[in-house]
DNA sequence: CAGTCGTCAAGAGCAGTGCTCTCGTTTGTT
DNA sequence: AACAAACGAGAGCACTGCTCTTGACGACTG
């Protein structure tokens, strides 16, 4: 009887990545505010009203691609991460930063829909927030790894005391890490996304041409700015 | 004769400064995507054909709101940049931080149109870009003034000779100041509206609480990285 | 085996959008 | 006074997200 059902639900989850699927290839071709219901059941030979079976609204596939853009970004960066030798934290650092904004200037739409400006009202965060912490969390191996190798230079400013309320939750993404490392980190996280921001979003054109040369020898300075020596 | 003109062009130059109005009003509460032509007429009393005497497209409009953005973006920065003594350029470069980071968050849909993810196709980018170099050239006036002053400690690294052609039209933004320190500069503007993107955009929410305070001591540490001494 | 109940695709329809075209009217210029 | 340009109004096209209803098929239960 479960297999009788599975053959129902299979039907559905086949849809219903195929809805996805052909979801983000729109996406990624109009971007956001072009993706269409309509159009979508067009290409499947449904007619308009049947995609909200699968997904009560607009919005609900919006979400969903989000999550699949987080992870396919959490994905990416793990993935190059691992390639690199664990003691290289220099290394690391750098083969995060090119595998987000590789991504990211490959995937621009998907990456505005995660990064960019919010397009519904919100997403569900709940939902979003396993997805979306993967990037982050390599960062954090990577930042407790080098720590306890010794291979950070301890910055020389303290942590502000009044942000202790902020910093407790980094403390399980880095495991060992003084406060004043971490809001360095982060200080850093922010560069990197920034620039792949700038970058993506076409406030560097006309203005830089070797966008890779510059990206990492920015980067390169910001690793020095977490300490991470050379 | 030329005041019968004016008459003409003085209604036509009101009604544009008022579909203007309404349609700022429009992105601010319902944000880029809601900004409706057909709304901003109704609004007026106009019928909606009328609207496309004065704007002949809905990017059109939105052209326009960019760059009031940058315009205003770049008013709030000189001013508050301007209320600093010269000499202190640790202090005008905190000052150029908030002033950014509180005009953010207070008009965040105009900041997601002008630094977010680029929503119709592309903007004429001839027209922005007077207005949109308005903050960074109040960077390039500090990082000048600062270096002339020997205020900036010059990085050990040196700049990668192939970035060269990519420098070159920095040198006019920030007279007199090395290809490295121009590197480190561009690398603390991107932690700059990195941050504040993150913010706006919501990757900050159940993760940060004091926004002000830790922004603050990130804008510290990265006034370290371009050299500036506390 | 027969009946029932839930799931599904389809279609019509509503309200809204950007944009185009045409038609009188108004306004400014020669 | 005559002409041309600019203008507001209205109708209309193609499109959107979304809702509601109808009829058919499949799966589970008596």
């Amino acid at each position: 009887m479960t297999a009788s059902r599975t053959a129902r639900e299979r039907v559905r989850a086949e849809l219903t990545k195929e809805i996805t699927d052909i979801a983000r290839r729109q996406l990624a071709t109009e971007g956001a505010g072009g993706l269409s219901l309509r159009a979508v059941a067009r290409e499947m030979g449904m007619v308009s009203s049947a995609i909200y079976r699968y997904f009560p609204s607009r919005d609900d596939l919006l979400t969903a691609l989000i999550i699949d853009g987080y992870n396919a970004l959490g994905e990416a960066v793990e993935r190059t991460e691992a390639e690199v030798p664990r003691a290289d934290h220099l290394g690391r650092w750098l083969a995060v930063c090119h595998a987000v904004r590789e991504w990211g200037v490959a995937h621009p739409h998907e990456y505005a829909l995660i990064y960019g400006s919010p397009v519904p009202g919100y997403q569900a965060p709940q939902d979003t927030v396993e997805a979306r912490i993967r990037d982050v969390a390599v960062l954090g191996r990577l930042m407790s790894d080098a720590w306890q190798a010794g291979a950070v230079r301890a910055p020389e400013e303290e942590a502000p005391r009044e942000l202790d309320p902020d910093v407790t939750g980094f403390h399980d993404l880095m495991p060992g890490v003084p406060d004043n490392v971490i809001w360095r980190a982060l200080t850093a996280w922010t560069t990197l996304y920034g620039w792949v921001s700038f970058e993506v979003f076409g406030q560097f054109d006309n203005t830089i041409e070797d966008r890779r040369g510059a990206f990492e020898h920015s980067m390169r300075v910001t690793a020095g700015t977490i300490g991470l020596a050379q």
